[in-house]
Formats: structure tokens, C-alpha cells, sequence
RNA sequence: CGGGGCGUAGCGCAGCCUGGUAGCGCACAUCGUUCGGGACGAUGGGGUCGGAGGUUCGAAUCCUCUCGCCCCGACCA
């Protein structure tokens, strides 16, 4: 696509000799299966139609950016046909959802759903949701979306079918996609100095155990392997992904290892805590390390894993919230883009969110879909009536 | 493509200005002491100073060329 032409990497030469016709790499597939559809729908009965695939892609950007902007990146992305607009339209707003739930639900980033402005929008979409996140320096991350396509890709590829009446229509396609950008987006929204800090649903151990106890103390670590292996033991059996750390060095630097590693949760285990009959535990978010008596420590690490889930989501919102605030000036927009977002109102003049770009380095990130009306009053920045029914988000993006 | 910066031990750096044949921290090895928040001591191993050419009695250091990397800006999920 057009859109797409600045960013397309194009293969000259392969084994060994120059192409006679040069291999454009797919910068996302809408036109791969875009000339699929074309061949599969014949009939309305072919309808709906979806195809999700999980495939790389490249977009030479002229900046790269570790997890956020790489030259190739994995992603999921799906592509629907529909026979009515309607059933399109809530094939995209589904799939918002989707990705919304991912990343609240799993991921713990709390997102904005929004729709994108003009200039943001998907080339060739007629309307663009996305799921915008806050990450740590107040800066925007589009971390999914979701597009109505309209009948403007099915015009471009003839995807045609006919209706229950036997004319001729062109169907309404969907796209949408989730990148590998999201891990970026785990790590910035959640991590700290000391590391990452990774949502238990996802982490990839939950619970790292650390045995204590000197090294010449033999019958002492005996005693502590015993107890640790029977913990372990335990925890996997109620499904917790649980590593024991027994490598021989000092237990400060095994705690730093795992607290960089963004472990959620970590139990100390020592000869002093068996003769007590309790473990230290202790959770990537606190500074405090509680003691919990043996015999209750499988259930409450299974409860502290939501627990601590809970408490990262609530975090990242919080943190949001502390850095969103509602401009009724420009430069109380000026002012609040430079820790975070701002809810305003905005004409939607194209023109007016280019000029607002220059001027702040802040961009439209989304109208949201549930927000603030922007009913009866002005454009921060032109003075001009509102474009759109609610007022729109403003941000720094990545 | 503009603007800045950096290439010296596995990693992070100093030394360069003012030439005299390379040093610090971490890591590594051995031994001992440690062991509940990144241990300590002693001893030891390890470097074509990004590359090429030049100046000089002598170049990590000065000159010329060259290669590579990073950051900022423009593009963008």
C-alpha cells in the first residue's frame, strides 16, 4: 500500500544475481490477503471470514528502538471479511476489546481505547481504534489496533461476493494486530531502577525460592533442600511456576538477580526459619519480607500471585492518573504534555494537531472511546468548536 | 541525511592536551575467612590501545586516511 511505501524494504538481489523483479518484505499483509479473499469469497454464505496469522514483519523505519521500533518484529495480525458494515464494525471494536483485556488482564498496563484521528489513522482505513498505554517517562505507547477498513480494500483487490438477493457487493474487511512492541510495553510501564518488574500472568517464574544457610553447615542445608524441595514440589502442583535458586553465592546478589529479572514474588528459606516453622516472604512491589508459617505458605503464594497482579495494575492506572490532566489552555496543554497526558478539547482540524506537534512534540493518541464530552466548549488550540463528541487525549509517543 | 560523541583486558573506564613502551574497577583462577540484601584478604592470569599510512631515536598519545558503534533530530506500529 501506498501508505506504506517510505518503509518498505525491497530484496534486489538473491542467490546470488539481481532480481528481475524486485521482492517487496510485507510490511503487514493486508494485500497477500487481501488477493486471497478475492479467490475465496464468491458467495455471501462465504461470509464472515477470518484469518489470523503470527508472522514477522519489516518496516524500515529511519529510528529504531529496542522493543518498540525494530526494523522486524513478530505480531499477530487478523483480517476479516464481512457482508455488512455493521457485523465489520463489531468485528473491530471486539478485537479492541481483546487486546484491551490482554493487556489489563495479563499484562497488567492499564490502556485508553480510543479512536485515532485522521492523520493517525491506518493507511486506507476508514476508522482506526487503538489501545493506548502510559509508559514510566509519561510517554504514549499505541501498544494494539484494530481497523474498519470499509469496502476500500475489498475495492482495491475486487473482493467481491454475492448477496442473498444474487447482486454483486463488495465486502467489508477488518484488520487488526498486537505486536511484540507489547513486551516493550510491559517492561516501561512496570519497570523500575532495580529492573523489570513482569505480571505474574506472564512471568515467566512467579516464585523463585532462595535456601539459606552457610555452606559448611551440611546437615543445616540437608535439612532446608529437604523442606525447599517439598515446597517446590507443592507450588507446581497448584500450577505456580516456581524456581529454586540453590546455586552457591552470597544470597544478596541472588535476591538483585531476581528482583532485576522482575520476579514477582521470592521466599527465603533458612535453618532459623524451619526451627520457627515459618519462610520469609517477599514481593517485588514492597520492601517488606513477611514471615508465613510453613504450613499455610502453598496457599498464600497462590493468593498473593492475583494479589500482586492487583497491585501492578493498580499502580500503572494510579500513575497515569497522577500525570492526566485536562487542559482548557494551550498552555496548560504545553505544560501537561511534558509529564504526561492531556485531556482536551479539539476542533480536528489536521492542520491544528500538525501545528500542535510542532510546537509540543505531543500528538492526538486517541479520542477515547469512553471520556470526557467535550459538548459546549472550545478547541484548546484554535478556539473552534469540537471535532469530536469527547475530548481527545494528548501525548508524546514513542 | 543533518548535529554531537565514542572505539585501550571479557565488561565499564582512566591515560592522549604536555610522546618515553599501559593502568583502575568489575569479572576470572587459587587459598583462607565469610554466608538472612550485591562479601573480604592474599596471590595470580589476561591487552595487535578499531585498522592503514606518516612524523619521530621513540606513538595509545601528534598528523592523514579509513572502518565500526552510540546518542539527538527528521519517518513511524
Amino acid at each position: 500500500m501506498e501508505g506504506f511505501s517510505p518503509e518498505l524494504a525491497v530484496v534486489t538481489h538473491a542467490g546470488g544475481v539481481e532480481l528481475e523483479e524486485p521482492l517487496a518484505i510485507r510490511p503487514t499483509s493486508e494485500t497477500v490477503v487481501g488477493e486471497l479473499y478475492a479467490k475465496w469469497v464468491q458467495s455471501y454464505r462465504d461470509l464472515p471470514l477470518l484469518y489470523n496469522q503470527w508472522c514477522n514483519v519489516v518496516r524500515w523505519e529511519m529510528r529504531t528502538r529496542p522493543f518498540l521500533r525494530t526494523t522486524e518484529f513478530l505480531w499477530q495480525e487478523g483480517h476479516t471479511a464481512h457482508a455488512t458494515e455493521e457485523e465489520a464494525r463489531f468485528e473491530v471494536r471486539q478485537m479492541l476489546d481483546v487486546y484491551a483485556t490482554f493487556a489489563e488482564e495479563f499484562a497488567a498496563v492499564p490502556v485508553i481505547r480510543g479512536e485515532k484521528t485522521e492523520g493517525e489513522r491506518f493507511a486506507g482505513a476508514v476508522q482506526t481504534l487503538t489501545i493506548e498505554a502510559m509508559m514510566r517517562d509519561g510517554k504514549a505507547l499505541q501498544s494494539g489496533t484494530s481497523h474498519y477498513l470499509g469496502q476500500n480494500f475489498a475495492k482495491a483487490f475486487d473482493i467481491k461476493f454475492n448477496d442473498v438477493n444474487n447482486e454483486q457487493a463488495f465486502a467489508h474487511t477488518t484488520s487488526w494486530g498486537l505486536s511484540t512492541r507489547m513486551i516493550g510495553a510491559i517492561i516501561m510501564a512496570h519497570g523500575d531502577d532495580a529492573g523489570l518488574i513482569l505480571p505474574p500472568k506472564l512471568a515467566p517464574t512467579q516464585v523463585v525460592v532462595v535456601p539459606m544457610g552457610r555452606s559448611n553447615d551440611e546437615a543445616g542445608r540437608a535439612r532446608v533442600a529437604a523442606e525447599v524441595d517439598r515446597l517446590a514440589g507443592e507450588l507446581r502442583r497448584a500450577g505456580v511456576r516456581v524456581h529454586v535458586d540453590a546455586r552457591d553465592a552470597n544470597p544478596g546478589a541472588k535476591f538483585y538477580e531476581w528482583e532485576q529479572k522482575g520476579v514477582p514474588l521470592r521466599v527465603e528459606i533458612g535453618p532459623k526459619d524451619l526451627d520457627a516453622g515459618t519462610a520469609l516472604v517477599k514481593d517485588r512491589l514492597g520492601t517488606d519480607k513477611t514471615a508465613v508459617p510453613l504450613d499455610g505458605l502453598v496457599a498464600y503464594l497462590v493468593e498473593a500471585l492475583p494479589a500482586f497482579h492487583d497491585r501492578l495494575y493498580a499502580r500503572a492506572r494510579t500513575f497515569r492518573e497522577e500525570r492526566t490532566v485536562e487542559a482548557h489552555t494551550f498552555e496548560e496543554l504545553v505544560a501537561g504534555v511534558e509529564r504526561g497526558f492531556v485531556i482536551a478539547t479539539h476542533c480536528g482540524d489536521p492542520e491544528s494537531e500538525r501545528a500542535i506537534q510542532e510546537a509540543t512534540k505531543a500528538t492526538v493518541r486517541c479520542i477515547p472511546l469512553e471520556g470526557v464530552s467535550a459538548e459546549g466548549t472550545p478547541c484548546v488550540h484554535t478556539g473552534r468548536p469540537s471535532g469530536y463528541a469527547n475530548k481527545v487525549v494528548f501525548g508524546r509517543a514513542y
